[in-house]
DNA sequence: TTGCCTGCAAAGTGTTTGCATCTAG
DNA sequence: CTAGATGCAAACACTTTGCAGGCAA
């Protein structure tokens, strides 16, 4: 089975039309190094697929995100910004420098969950934890022109 | 000294003019319980002094941020959010029904955050925890109408 | 008095919505 | 064929900027 295909089945699979604008965005969102904002993506596609609308773009990252196909992440310079899909319950470890994100299954915040809601009275649903700092290759000096 | 007075000195001590809009501000971002948008400030401005232009809050804050008096967070509801200027290093736990925060203490990554920097290489400088779920009062059948 | 500050309105961005058209199923 | 999807433009919301007048120091 193609990736096409299986892209094909994901959408289907949560009940929506699998139609070419939103295979070409899924697959746009498979090659993204790390975060994207809507536009960024929007971008990227219009070398391949000029013909696909910002607001198509939008729509369907919305979408994507209900159906758990892209995870919404936070802002970042003032605009929403999504991610690659992602697995179970996890974290993210941002880097500061190149923005690359990395997921983080480590989590173990579940007793300080049950801590905090004793004492606050709080019924906690969820919780979001996201590590920030320079990745391997940020952290070392720059060697090549700083152009 | 009075309350005022201090604020006066603390506003005079980073380099910049006391003015009566100021003061107000920052009097008001003192009485906020929680974070709060610039458009929140605004309305709570509004009931002591409707002379002041949410043109001011907004440039107001951006200002307070820079020195240091009030504490940029991050967006809630598409929307730039601040906090009165910050005690240690904390986390917050939101309420999704009432939208209220409360801050928390605990926190206790400082292990995870290390053995994360094992793992994967990078150096950790931050982290950011959130915590959601509802507040004792969320969590009560509505009693009154649903309106 | 002088330079910073304010408030209005207008401009800039990012995002959503209305609507006619199109198309996957 | 039908419900849902697309794309355009317009509407919206949040934030910043230009400018004339005002005020703290």
């Amino acid at each position: 089975m193609t990736p096409l295909e299986i892209k094909r089945r994901k959408l289907r699979g949560s009940g929506r039309k699998a139609t070419p604008q939103r295979l070409s965005i899924l697959q746009a969102v498979d090659e993204m190094q790390s975060q994207f904002t809507p536009r960024q993506l929007y971008v990227c596609l219009q070398k391949k697929h000029p013909n696909i609308g910002i607001v198509t773009v939008y729509r369907t990252l919305k979408l994507l995100d209900e159906s758990g196909l892209v995870c919404r992440m936070g802002y970042s310079g003032g605009s929403q910004s999504y991610a690659r899909r992602p697995r179970e319950h996890h974290h993210h470890l941002v880097c500061t420098g190149c923005n690359k994100v990395v997921d983080v299954a480590a989590c173990g915040l579940g007793q300080l969950e049950k801590k905090l809601a004793r004492d606050t009275g709080f019924a906690i649903s969820d919780h979001h934890l996201e590590f920030m700092g320079l990745c391997r290759q940020c952290q070392r000096p720059v060697t090549g022109g700083t152009s």
